[in-house]
RNA sequence: GCGCCCUUAGCUCAGUUGGAUAGAGCGUCUGGCUACGAACCAGAAGGUCGGGAGUUCGAAUCUCUCAGGGCGCACCA
């Protein structure tokens, strides 16, 4: 039975009903409820605050535009915590206990609350009626509650497709494909999107070592690009090339050449680089779905070029005068604007830019910059351009799901991309300011809202502690190994390749699955351990802030051991475990909770102070959707691992202490299994936001 | 020189809008497996939140300043 309370405030009562329509109506009520009746932990507290405004402006005739709302130390003192009688102190000249008792005793029943008190020097706390919120999470009620409109477009990895990916990739990606998760949790509809610089120097770097340094033919090439890890072969080229290149300086003349070549098409020498760009290109995709991390369309930059994106955004600059053409010095004969970031002098004729705050987008040879073609996607990307490129299905992976690439000229179906509401760019931050140039460009063409929704999902990169570049084989100054960490190199060939951390990952699970679990087959040990690395690594890399820089180490990066993605496996698997060794189906009994537990039961065990561990249990999984909401909100996907690292610590210790199956007196124990149910339902379902399934045993 | 970021326990990091006694994990030490599997749990030690000043009833959090570190500031991408 579903415990469903329907209360409205009176001066929010709807008009009479028309009755033209009774199911509009109920439609209506049932969106209406969900907005503000919901008895889930985030409605509870807008609830509580629009109570306090209510009575300070009934009351004191005061408007707060925010009332503060924070969680108590400990769950004994209530569920939120409100600090506001501190600050009205001054403002009503009396006591902050004064006030606090003031509203305490004068705002009356807040509908899903127990009660409000009065705590310390004058925090009001709130306490919530625990039956009640227990009883909406055992039903997994989940209003669909103000979705925004519109399509979200998330671009990440975006990886040159000149040798293999290495950890500071699997960061980006990592990061960007949770984003992508909880987005659609929240019920967004996402396009993920990963830009191909197919045509840009790195590539050409690599075909120079192809070509000049290892004289390879074109049939030898497409014979190389067919063996197992290509990415890794050019991986060494690429650094040997660098290497070539400060031998002298005469050998950068053929980079230029070969550049030139690729940017024009329709040469030996672009399709040679297209051969191995698109190579390369495969392998990332199969070295990221072995994380569960797949794309929609690959943007390359070559069809940017050769479908002239670019002239369509120059004229567009060029008349909204946000490019303007340089007549003098350094940048003489180049198209400029204005570098992101550097304010407006107060008085000044016209546009006057000074030379260091000019940003070069169109060379005086005529040729555009890398910023010029990325303006000229972002306006593809929301529809603004006029353009659109060609498609063509480029990449099936074994779900089934479709991966479409660019051409110039595709196929007549195909899904819509671009054209959306909002984008999410996935780049560290060491672009901040090109990103920015680019949103001021959309500003400055006068798309404000556009520019308002573009995000740049900016975060610190990932270098290598002095240990691990050691473990590596690197030789290092003394000047590095007295730094914390050391920035990687692709130039210099240093660096952890994806693929080689993924391997050493699951063979460390293997070895402790294998010892664990002999009575399984190879292959289901093997299936179990890979989902254990891919369930560390996501979490390694998820639970460190994005303004933080993550000094890779392999001892950390394989612990399976406390605050890491497996601990959270564990704590699921010990809960299927007690459902089956209790001849449960533990999906059939979460399902139905409600069928086993009655809201009496719940009310009863949750009331008390002996329920507080249990209460904590359940207050923390019912902050799931609050939690995910402020992940997209700060774009900040760490929040959610340490919400599941809680969940789980918590789990842990319950489980320790209450043996379950044990337990004699039924009602109890239908209780207990109630508490597990659910919180297994959380963790599964944060688990899956950050991409992290977890095995039937470990 | 200008701009952005960082500095919290031995190490690696949390600390959302300023709020109750600054928290985790790892490491160290002490305990706990007759199993709902210990990839776990309980406990201990460990802090001048880089220094200083200011705002405030109240600062790790806001402002200023100093010190140390990182990253940007190409007619590269």
């Amino acid at each position: 039975m579903h415990l469903v309370v329907i209360a409205f405030s009176s001066y929010e009562t709807p008009s009479p009903p028309s009755n033209r329509s009774l199911r509009a109506l109920s439609a209506r009520i049932t969106l209406f409820l969900n907005k503000l009746e919901g008895p889930l932990y985030r409605h509870l507290e807008r609830r509580l605050a629009q109570h306090v405004r209510d009575f300070l402006r009934r009351t004191y005739q005061l408007e707060l535009p925010k009332i503060v709302i924070e969680q108590p130390p400990r769950v004994e003192l209530g569920e939120y915590a409100l600090p506001l009688a501190f600050d009205l102190a001054k403002k009503l000249r009396k006591p902050p206990r004064k006030i606090a008792e003031e509203i305490v005793s004068g705002i009356g029943p807040v509908e899903g609350f127990e009660k409000l008190e009065l705590a310390g020097a004058g925090y009001i706390n709130a306490r919530v009626e625990r039956g009640r919120l227990a009883a909406a999470l055992a039903a997994d009620e989940k209003p669909r509650a103000e979705v925004a409109s519109g399509k979200v477009l998330v671009e990440h990895s975006s990886i040159n497709p000149n040798k293999a990916a290495h950890v500071g990739h699997l960061r980006n990606a990592i990061l960007g494909d949770t984003f992508v998760r909880l987005l659609r949790y929240a019920g967004r509809e996402v396009d993920i999107q990963n830009y191909i610089d197919n045509t840009g120097v790195q590539v050409a770097d690599v075909i120079v070592g192809f070509l000049h340094l290892e004289k390879k033919s074109r049939s030898q090439i497409e014979e190389l690009t067919r063996q197992p890890r290509f990415d890794y072969y050019c991986w060494d080229l690429y650094a040997r090339v660098s290497q070539w290149y400060e031998q002298d300086k005469e050998n950068s003349k053929v980079r230029h050449q070969v550049l030139h070549a690729i940017e024009e098409g329709a040469n030996e020498t672009a399709v040679i680089a297209d051969l191995i760009s698109t190579a390369v290109l495969r392998r990332h995709l199969e070295t990221m779905d072995r994380l569960d991390i797949e794309y929609d369309f690959l943007p390359r930059e070559s069809e940017i070029l050769h479908l002239h994106f670019w002239d369509a955004a120059f004229t567009k600059l060029k008349d909204g005068g946000v490019l303007f053409f340089e007549n003098e010095g350094k940048n003489k004969g180049c198209w400029v604007m204005r570098r992101a970031g550097t304010s407006k002098p107060e008085t000044t004729e016209g546009t006057e830019v000074t030379e260091e705050d000019q940003k070069v987008i169109v060379r005086s040879n005529g040729t555009v910059g890398y910023v010029g073609k990325d303006i000229a996607y972002h306006l593809w990307k929301f529809g603004l351009l006029g353009k659109d490129f060609g498609y063509r299905k480029f990449y099936r992976y074994p779900n089934g799901h479709d991966c479409w690439i660019s051409t110039t000229v595709g196929a007549m179906e195909h899904p819509h991309f671009g054209d959306v509401a909002e984008i999410y760019n996935v780049i560290d931050t060491r672009q901040a300011e090109a990103q920015n140039t680019v949103i001021e460009a959309l500003r400055g063409l006068g798309y404000a809202q556009q520019a308002d929704h573009y995000t740049h999902f900016s975060y610190e990169m990932v270098a290598l502690t002095p240990r691990c570049a050691a473990e590596l084989g690197y030789e290092l100054s003394d000047e590095d190994k007295a730094r914390s960490f050391i920035e990687v190199s692709g130039r210099k060939g240093f660096g952890v390749k994806a693929d080689d951390l993924i391997d050493t990952l699951i063979a460390s699970a293997k070895e402790e699955v294998d010892s664990r679990h002999p009575e399984l087959s190879d292959a289901e040990r093997t299936t179990i351990a890979t989902q254990i690395a891919t369930g560390a690594l996501r979490y390694f890399m998820l639970r460190f802030t994005k303004s933080s820089v993550i000094a890779f180490d392999f001892k950390d990066a394989l612990s399976f051991e406390g605050e890491t993605g497996p601990y959270a496996q564990y704590a699921v698997v010990r809960a299927t475990n007690i459902f089956r060794k209790g001849g449960l189906d533990p999906d059939d009994f979460c399902r139905d909770i409600a069928r086993y537990v009655s809201p009496d039961n719940l009310t009863k065990s949750l009331s008390g102070a002996e329920a507080n561990e249990f209460w904590e249990l359940w207050l923390a999984s019912a902050k799931t959707s609050y939690i995910i909401d402020q992940c997209i909100a700060t774009t900040e996907p760490a929040y959610l691992a340490k919400h599941v690292f809680q969940l789980a610590q918590l789990f842990n210790t319950f489980y320790h202490r209450h043996p379950i199956l044990a337990e004699a007196d039924e009602k109890r124990k239908q209780f207990l299994l109630a508490t597990v149910a659910v919180v297994r339902r959380e963790l599964l379902r944060c688990l899956a936001v950050m991409g992290i399934t977890v095995p039937p045993v470990m």
